[in-house]
DNA sequence: CTTGCTGCAAACAGTTTGCAGAACT
DNA sequence: AGTTCTGCAAACTGTTTGCAGCAAG
């Protein structure tokens, strides 16, 4: 929920002793109409058709706020860029990246999730998060 | 098996045409005596080392050919350097990751495997292949 | 008024590429 | 001989940074 978002940066900044700017609260509303994984030179253009005076370093900083305030999360795929997704509380989903058309399914399995927690405890390890990407042909490409 | 991986890797250029030099072959030897994650420039100081007249752009371009040839992954973390890791047939590893010393513990885990498998035949999707990256604090730095 | 934030451009890091000469078949 | 491969350096791409001015508290 989009509110919710908002407050989570809010209360993130406000911990941080980070400042409220035109910029931050412009680039959070467009990143969070987004949907799927987003570049950042393709939050960029968007920033930039809506509001052209924002720079793209101002993207560059405001995005990894975001994925330290915990409401985005970097994403690496192999076309070198990093891209964002949202962060939703509580779920989790995971990819099948097609390497013809480069579309994206996303999914979510609790037993995946589960074995898991279960590995991660067998090495004593504290899970903070994790991404699974599954690459091949999608339906369409086969 | 190392005798085997060279194989691989000669039937491979066998079937491109590519030609045997010398530096795919000091490369292939020392990508093979390497153990986990290397980087290119990792791989390219040993290389350097031993035979300092070859140059790093052979060393990009030789790695990618061994990824191609199917002996060599190429993964990414998020230190900005992309990574290759030997490809054992019929095996695959996951990674527990730590985020603050950088550690790296491999596992396995059938049924995770297996789960995917029926994922992507829900999706219609045909793995090529896929990774799987636990991200968190690994017993030493919790 | 103080300090953090921004835009700009320059700097940077990792990777790729053009080209002339060397090496393989 | 013909073609592929290589080393070098320059080019590129995505990202980061220094700094002077601007804006929030």
């Amino acid at each position: 929920m989009i509110l919710a978002k908002k407050k989570i940066f809010t209360d993130f900044a406000l911990s941080k002793g980070l400042r409220s700017t035109r910029q931050r609260d412009i680039i959070l509303d467009i990143f969070l109409s987004t949907h799927q994984h987003i570049s950042v030179e393709e939050l960029y253009l968007k920033v930039k058709s809506s509001t052209p005076d924002i720079g793209q370093a101002t993207v560059y900083r405001t995005l990894k706020l975001f994925a330290e305030a915990g409401l985005a999360r970097e994403i690496l795929l192999h076309d070198g860029q990093t891209r964002y997704e949202h962060v939703v509380a509580g779920e989790h989903h995971d990819h099948l990246v097609c390497t013809k058309c480069n579309s994206i399914v996303e999914f979510e399995n609790e037993t995946i999730e589960m074995l898991q927690n279960e590995i991660a405890d067998r090495h004593g390890f504290q899970i903070r998060n994790h991404k699974l990407e599954i690459y091949g042909l999608c339906a369409n490409c086969r």
